[in-house]
RNA sequence: GCCCUCAUCGUCUAGCGGUCAGGACGGGACCCUUUCAAGGUCCAGACAGGGGUUCGACUCCCCUUGGGGGCACCA
């Protein structure tokens, strides 16, 4: 392996609620390339938004990347060399930044109202220009603006030089380049005195010695906003990855209606997290024809810069296949373990808690092939945990080879109880053997057989293995409910 | 309206001037089989269109079309 610098690089969310799915990917993938550079993944509150803040936001981010192994090095919670990780704790770093750019002529207070904007917002729509602001106070003498902020309340803008063009480095496309003229004179720090998110990018990520900026293409746009104030500050311009976002089956945004849901929610669903990490990872990047990838596989093969531009269609299906895949990966024990945590909280209250592992281990291999979700584990399983299995509508059983052949059904269940309850051994290969033999004794097919015996034992018609599952409830339990069932079709015969 | 950006099977992608355009999901068929799966084999399926450049374009350039994003005292 050739060498390879060391890459600081953060995951900067926001307190609004739980992350995006699209976010959780940047973040992905932000993380492997970290690890992939043995550098550092750093995690940054950015809540510069009074408004917009959802109380325990923080817990449930700091919960999804947790969840799906993302460590990070710095972070609110952990601390680090360049702490505070939380931007509203920041802010005199921003007014230190803020006071520059005005003091060197970059910057200037803009004391026009919410309501004039609004109105100048609407002017331009009226006549087909272009949104932005005007620069009604960018020429305020500074003496004057100065005497005006100690009544009035302001906020400062960014004074974007009215010709040339600014060129935007993006490690993924190349150069990036717009004419200054199609950019405002943007809000840099709020009247609240809170940064916006332009200028404390410029300064956190100067502060915290981020090498690459990782985020979502929403803010190709504003990239040469941002480097205009790396600029006018002096600071050295970070490289930028810009990612494309995730598009919903029909186009358009990923919602919750397209089966989009927050990392927390695909855990609370019975998805992996290796699973979830790592078909996230292949939407929208590729490594050759390799598809399943472990975690650490990942880190070893990550390559940043192949990141696909074109947004990527979420594809649940893959998903699907891909946590059946892993599930499937999984060593028994383990996988034992998960399905009995699963069973808890799904089985009926009246099962006793905890679950008895070594009975869940018995059929754990019987079912492992046909999950793809833990959800799907209840269904196959249930019915080991009743003790009574009422008898289907004898409809069912009268089906295929038994339609209106409802004598011979209850005739073939009759001599299937009779013939269990004679043996002896009372295993999966005698079962299988004994219920042959039954077949062909009442001159039966040995699947048609078996049909019925499934419904009267299972009360389903899709089950794990039925033999190993007749071991499973018991011999008892059996003859029983072949009987029930025999009894229940000799009624209606 | 203006600006930015992207474009290979239905979907995710490989390709980085010369390939029968490969793989995976999904779909179909068959095999296996007590149901359902899993597994195996096989099949269908793509370079958006038009101009260039070149001996030669999926690959480079331009235009068109289409998709995505941005134009807040939100991030």
């Amino acid at each position: 392996m050739t060498s390879i610098t060391p890459a600081r690089v953060r995951y900067a969310p926001s307190p609004t609620g739980d992350p995006h799915i699209g976010n959780i990917r940047t973040a992905i993938w932000t993380w492997l390339y970290a690890r992939h550079t043995g550098g550092q993944f750093i995690v940054r509150l950015e809540d510069t938004d009074q408004t917009r803040e959802v109380p325990g936001s923080l817990e449930r981010i700091l919960g999804s990347l947790e969840w799906l192994g993302l460590t990070w090095d710095e972070g609110p919670d952990i601390g680090g060399p360049y702490a505070p990780y939380v931007q509203s704790q920041r802010l005199d770093l921003y007014h230190a930044a803020t006071d520059r750019l005005l003091a060197e002529g970059n910057a200037y207070r803009c004391f026009c109202t919410p309501e004039e904007l609004d109105e100048m917002r609407k002017r331009q729509q009226a006549e087909k220009r272009a949104p932005g602001y005007e620069g009604r106070c960018r020429d305020i003498p500074s003496e004057i603006a100065e005497a005006r902020a100690l009544d009035e309340h302001f906020v400062v803008r960014f004074k974007v030089p009215r010709e040339g063009s600014t060129t935007v480095e993006d490690l993924l496309r190349g150069p990036v380049t717009v004419e200054n003229r199609t950019l405002d004179d943007f809000v840099i720090l709020k009247s609240d005195r809170f940064p916006t998110y332009h200028l404390a990018h410029v300064v956190d990520d100067t502060a915290m010695k981020i090498t690459h900026v990782t985020r979502g293409d929403e803010w190709l746009p504003s990239a040469p906003r941002h480097a205009l104030l790396f600029d006018a500050l002096r600071y050295p311009r970070p490289m930028y990855v810009h990612n494309p976002v995730i598009l919903a089956p029909g186009g358009g945004k990923l919602s919750k209606r397209h089966g989009a849901k927050s990392a927390l929610e695909y855990a609370e669903d019975g998805y992996l997290p290796d699973a979830l990490l790592n078909f996230l990872c292949i939407t929208g990047w590729g490594h050759g024809d390799e598809t399943v990838m472990s975690r650490q596989r990942l880190i070893e093969v990550f390559d940043i810069g192949n990141i696909s531009l074109a947004p990527a269609t979420f594809d649940a299906e893959r998903l699907n296949w891909m946590n059946g895949m892993y599930l499937r990966q999984m060593p028994e024990r383990e996988l034992a373990e998960l399905f009995a945590r699963r069973l808890e909280i799904d089985l009926p209250a009246d099962v006793p808690r905890p679950l008895d592992r070594s009975f869940v281990e018995e059929f754990t291999p019987l079912i492992r092939e046909r999950i793809e979700l833990l959800t799907d584990v209840l269904p196959l399983v249930d019915f080991y945990y009743q003790s009574e299995v009422p008898t289907p509508p004898v409809e069912q059983f009268l089906t295929k080879r038994w339609k209106d052949q409802a004598t011979a059904a209850a005739h073939a269940l009759g001599a299937a109880a009779s013939d269990l309850d004679a043996i002896g051994e009372w295993d999966a290969e005698t079962l299988e053997a004994t219920l042959r033999a039954t077949a062909t004794r009442i001159d039966a097919k040995a699947g048609d057989l078996f049909s019925l015996v499934r419904l009267a034992v299972t009360g389903k018609s899709v089950t794990p293995p039925l033999f190993e599952s007749m071991v499973i409830v018991g011999v008892g339990p059996c003859v029983d409910r072949l009987r029930a069932a025999e009894a229940a079709i000799r009624a209606v015969a």
